[in-house]
DNA sequence: AAAGATATTGTAAATATGACACTTCTGTAT
DNA sequence: ATACAGAAGTGTCATATTTACAATATCTTT
């Protein structure tokens, strides 16, 4: 949220700060990425100078709100500023608004304090689904590692709270919206698909009834494409249209009883 | 989210509101009630003087965040001012930032100005979910309305936007999560929940199956007891256990395909 | 041609859904 | 007391969906 905005607090002062951002409202996002049947998360490096000795802290990227942009183009612009993607699907999930959230730890608040005009920052919680093979490694900004999401370290401030509800609001999104297409790439197989969701929901499915199920969905499209480059049967592409989907979708009463 | 705050303009200074409250951040909150098998919203009335006359307006009920207090907290409050109840179920749904909300209409906004403090102000849509039977109308604020949510007439800034969401939002939820249970009382026969299901989504349901499905739900606890006062066969009545959902819930595979 | 690897497919039993109408119970009016 | 009004409460059958379970087909490599 506010190491990339004023990374030298010596050269830009908080009035400068204040003039492009707004103070007290940030975005942090939980970049997913999805790549050889793992789910990682983007975490960011800082170095903490306190007495004497240099920590090292790792945080969710994040930023301040600019005066003439909404809050999407804030998470478009961390996207773009962590992976060198655009157009990569955000949604905002939470807003984190503890008083005291940037206080849990006082090293981490000592080391912010110089950089950003206000004691409390209210944050709104981003989520974002990439496709890791879609990314540059070499673009990738220094001090970015992809972090598997079934252990994530200790991140600063509220971070950690703030990953945990990502995660559970992915999944929740995952079984009610056509989500997986964000991080699959534009063709992929059913064995892909069904992987992915294992992977997200840390379970396994039955083959046979998984494809019949997706087999149901019209807006999964088959392609006179295979898979190429693999040493066995090469599996049937398929795509994904969302005007079908559109189309066609329902919402039945089904909550949970 | 403005008015309450300040609604003397020339009795509070604006350094004595950011003083005491965040300048930039706001919550505005539709609040639900249902009773007489009808959803209503609560709007609230204000008196824009302008080019000589007064314009009667209406808008969400909302407020900003103060300083020491977290956003749910500030629902909270807008809760209590607004219909004297305490412990309501308040939900956040979405923050709407576009940096020209509040310019939607120039008259909205010359009557804003001297109120706040920041020409921008990002806010965090909560809905609510009450009872109407629980509301003291006499402990209803003058200026408030219960509007039907079915015909919900033009309201200030975006607020038409920010109720539109709600409501998708509220219908949402309610297809996943036990939510009816905050509109009905804590003892209900199965026509009034069947009902109210009837009301938001606008539809209705075969009574037989509606039953069926409603009783494998093993939270929701027949009493021994009855509906008192109906001159026709008395009901049973009904009250939710959430330990038991908590206990029993499951989130299966099934986004609309 | 054989081995290795994954893709692809079917069936039977259990469960859930959707369409559909009559009987029961209570209070009130005659 | 009897009849009526009004909502409560209930069952069945046909169809669709879900679950559990294993063999065969197809392609590549050696």
């Amino acid at each position: 949220m506010e190491s990339e905005v004023n990374p030298n607090p010596n050269r830009i002062s908080q009035e400068a700060f204040a003039k492009e951002f707004l103070p007290s409202i940030s975005v942090d996002c939980a970049i997913f990425g999805y790549g050889e049947n793992e789910l990682k998360v983007l975490v960011r490096r800082e170095f903490i100078p306190f007495n004497g000795e240099t920590h090292i802290e790792w945080k969710l990227p994040g930023n301040h709100v600019k005066r003439n942009e909404d809050i999407d183009a804030t998470a478009a612009r961390i996207l773009k500023e962590q992976t060198g993607l655009e157009n990569i699907y955000v949604k905002q999930f939470s807003v984190f608004s503890d008083p005291n959230r940037l206080k849990i730890n006082m090293v981490d608040y000592e080391w912010l304090k110089p950089r950003i005009a206000e004691d409390r920052v209210i944050t709104v919680g981003f989520y974002s689904l990439l496709n890791i093979n879609d990314v540059d490694n070499s673009k990738l900004i220094e001090d970015a590692n992809w972090e598997n999401a079934y252990d994530v370290k200790e991140l600063m401030f509220d971070h950690n709270q703030i990953f945990d509800e990502a995660f559970k609001k992915l999944r929740y999104d995952l079984l009610h919206e056509p989500l997986v297409f964000e991080l699959l790439p534009e063709k992929f197989t059913l064995t892909e698909m069904q992987k992915l969701y294992e992977t997200i929901f840390n379970t396994t499915y039955d083959k046979r009834n998984y494809r019949r199920k997706v087999n149901k969905m019209a807006y999964l499209i088959p392609l006179d494409e295979f898979q190429t480059g693999v040493s066995h049967k090469p599996a049937r592409l398929y795509s994904f249209n969302r005007d079908i989907y559109e189309e066609t979708r329902t919402e039945r009463f089904d909550f949970r009883m």
